[in-house]
RNA sequence: GCUCCCAUCGUCUAGUGGUCCAGGACGCCGCCCUCUCACGGCGGAAACAGGGGUUCGACUCCCCUUGGGAGUACCA
């Protein structure tokens, strides 16, 4: 039997980095397999439920590479076969009406909590006379008051559950839609889930669904319940930790194989490798690898990899992307200045990611409207414009543009003004770029261009050269 | 409170009774390379939560404690 998994997230917000990374096991354990990796949105609760957030979500799987087989099924679909479901348990005696009040409930509670108890529905309604059909009432499981549920979890191994501390949960509320646990199991039976791979906040309910499984009639799935992504001081990620949606990742420059390939490593390993690509990921990946417990979020060695994928790129793949960060920095022509992959090129082993790329990049485009105090004070001085002044002028003169020359020209005077070669460097890098920090210079002018060049050299001479 | 899960360097992890005075990676520190920033190279500091067992021998098995986490809804 082909192996199938599924993602199933309720649409109620965003694509979170835990939920990417549940998606990305279940997707990797599909594909290692040669399964099918299935899409389903748990939109039940109508209330909360947004079309934008399933966007975001089904954008956000795609950015990553996580590709769906079939088509993505809608929970609220399937209300037939749910409530269909209920009424096989109501009249095979596995399900029964409860009529019980909000308050009661509350009332019961509360008792079991004063003595020391876990709070749970005590079944009361199982014996109670039947009240009126027409009267608001939940349909509750019938669930077994004896003997053990073990969940054989592929990560876990084997948990047991004590059937007494599973009460008798509603399957159907009052309005006659169905919860949770009821519409999971009859869905991925429906859909042919073999592996529920889910987050590790959802192992309490796999007792129960497994009752009803049983009780149903339905094959049962293997299960793996994969440990939570905690923030950076061990408490559950929010937006306290900064960035938690992917699509933030996204804006900031993150590439997917990169992200991918921090999340794989987030609680799964083979043996001291670090960097794996998608392929290897597929033939590598095994759920049994995956390690219990709960792992942080380390920014810094996602910038690690980030910067890792960002260097393997090829310029041309990354240029569409650089192109829109610096339209939204202000430059809107890339064509006629110097050659936006070259650029890329030069920076792309310098940046983290490509929102600090396409910064780094700016310069090539835009003139310096102001320049860096600090730099110029520290390079700047006085003795620096003669040298700078022999450079333009021999630079004017220099046979070839390019960096080759461009760097005998510096190194040249430099040595006949008996000087090391920053002390030329960093001033002409200041009057070019503005700053302090760019790629080495003589690539950065012979990209730049002779008359560029000279322009950017003269205006800053006129802007800060101290008048004598 | 109750139920369940987890516990190796700051972080991600390797380790499945002796090969571990615990290995790799990120980060950090130092040195080298160097026109800046990066990259790269070399070196360094840094961990088996605590206590009981089991065993000839425990990071590895069992129990307890402590510490984290999840669940405890007519949310999913």
């Amino acid at each position: 039997m082909s192996i199938r998994t599924r993602f199933a997230p309720s649409p109620t917000g965003m694509l979170h980095i835990g939920g990417a990374r549940t998606a990305l096991f279940s997707w990797l354990h599909a594909r290692h397999h040669g399964g099918q990796f299935l899409l389903r949105i748990e939109d039940t609760d109508r209330e909360r439920s947004t079309e934008e957030a399933t966007r975001v979500i089904l954008d956000g799987l795609q950015w990553l590479g996580l590709d769906w087989d079939e088509d993505v099924v809608f929970q609220s679909r399937n209300r037939e076969a749910h409530v269909a479901a209920v009424e096989k348990l109501l009249a095979e005696g596995k399900a029964y009406r409860c009529w019980c009040s909000k308050e009661e409930l509350d009332a019961m509670r509360a008792e079991q909590r004063a003595a020391g108890r876990k709070p749970m529905y005590d079944g009361r309604c199982r014996h109670r006379d039947a009240g009126p059909l027409d009267a608001p009432h939940v349909i509750r499981f019938r669930s077994p008051d004896a003997g053990q549920t073990v969940v054989r979890d592929m990560v876990l191994g084997d948990v047991v559950f004590d059937n007494r501390e599973l009460d008798d949960l509603i399957l159907m509320r009052s309005d006659g839609s169905p919860t949770y646990n009821l519409a999971v199991v009859v869905d991925d039976a429906a859909m042919g889930i073999t592996h529920v791979i889910r987050g590790a906040d959802h192992l309490n309910n796999t007792p129960r669904q497994m009752q009803l499984y049983e009780a149903l009639g339905l094959p049962m799935p293997s299960f793996a319940h994969i440990p939570l992504i905690h923030g950076p001081d061990g408490a559950k990620m929010s937006k306290r930790h900064g960035a938690v949606a992917v699509t933030e990742y996204r804006e900031a420059g993150y590439l997917p194989d990169a992200m991918v390939n921090y999340l794989a490593r987030l609680g799964w390993s083979h043996g001291d490798q670090e960097v794996f690509s998608r392929q290897e990921l597929i033939e590598l990946f095994d759920v049994r690898d995956v390690g219990k417990t709960a792992a942080r979020f380390d920014q810094d060695k996602l910038d690690w990899l980030n910067a890792h994928y960002l260097r393997a790129a090829s310029p041309e793949a990354l240029a569409d992307d650089v192109r829109a960060r610096l339209a939204a920095l202000g430059v809107t022509d890339t064509e006629s200045g110097p050659d936006l992959v070259r650029a890329i090129a030069l920076l792309q082993e310098r940046s983290r990611n490509l929102a600090e790329l396409a910064s780094g990049a700016r310069f090539f485009y835009a003139a310096p409207d102001e320049y860096d105090d600090k730099a110029v004070r520290k390079h700047l001085k006085a003795s620096a414009w003669p040298l700078v002044e022999d450079f333009a002028r021999e630079a004017a003169a220099l046979e070839d543009w390019t960096a080759e020359a461009i760097h005998v020209l510096i190194s040249g005077l430099c040595e006949r003004h008996g000087v090391k070669m920053g002390r030329l460097a960093q001033p002409i890098r200041i009057l070019v770029s503005g700053g302090p920090v760019s790629p080495p210079i003589d690539a950065t002018l012979a990209l730049l261009g002779r008359e560029e060049t000279l322009r950017r050299i003269r205006r800053g001479i006129e802007a800060l050269k101290p008048a004598v």
